[in-house]
DNA sequence: AAAATAAAAGACAAATTAATCCTTTATTGT
DNA sequence: ACAATAAAGGATTAATTTGTCTTTTATTTT
């Protein structure tokens, strides 16, 4: 479904968030910690969510990562996905067609969009302040 | 969402299927030539296939590719999906974790349920009858 | 039997994705 | 000012996926 480092990616954030939730910010050893995911490779992964401003970062002694109040509220699963994946997920054919719509659809076209459909609104309803809230609720993983 | 070999996999068999309901049989290069894929590549895809009983072959002049009367009916999306990307679509984690369920769930574990719940309800629900009988009606495309 | 046809099989090659390592830059506390 | 800390950046390696090429096997037609 998403690739390696948009999985990383979205484990990451919303452990970000988590900590970000009580004022905390997190080094990238306790992010690929917290995650288990290879740390070097985690950090490039941030390092473009920075420039797009998912989240921000302070370098030296108490620097690190987290999610200022604002994005907490406003940042969606689906902004941290298109960062990574881009949009292919979204619009990109089934069967892999280059163009696929309603008016040139392949077999598959009208059965994928519902599916399609109902990911993109659970991606761009699902907010990190709703994660870092509901995840102190129950009992959730981020590693296993 | 697939592999390049399940989107090429996906389309060359719903081609045959196409053929095979008007009891032609087509070969290797006819199938390229139809879904627009590398001829050499869709050959070992289907060969996967017909190991998996999925497709028939014969070799030799008159040879080619085919779909038997009852696989047709049979054979539904999801037999060629589980052959060709095994079944990590349905129960793969959304967040790349290597355990997660109901009990020990990702922040997004029942989210995702219910999205892959509908796909695979969608794939099982499509056979290769529906498609080759309904690609006849209206104007589908196989290719760009 | 020989030639032609077409899929099967195996060995490579190219491209993309995943992951690591090393150096540089920014910031803080002593 | 200096040492320590932590992210940013760049170059490289490893693994996987995608794709090609050549040979072999099976079948049919002449």
């Amino acid at each position: 479904m998403f690739s390696k480092t948009c999985e990383y990616g979205l484990r990451a954030v919303i452990f970000i968030a988590l900590e970000s939730n009580v004022d905390k910010k997190v080094s990238i050893t306790a992010i690929a910690d917290a995650i288990e995911s290879p740390q070097a490779f985690t950090a490039k992964i941030l390092q473009q969510l920075t420039k797009n401003k998912i989240v921000q970062s302070i370098k030296g002694p108490n620097g690190g990562f987290f999610i200022d109040d604002k994005s907490l509220k406003t940042v969606a699963l689906s902004n941290i996905v298109a960062v990574l994946d881009g949009d292919a997920i979204y619009t990109g054919c089934g069967l892999g067609l280059h163009q696929c719509n309603d008016k040139k659809p392949c077999p598959l076209h009208f059965k994928f969009v519902e599916i399609r459909e109902n990911l993109k609104k659970m991606l761009e309803s699902t907010t990190l302040f709703e994660l870092a809230t509901d995840m102190n609720l129950k009992e959730y993983f981020l590693k296993n």
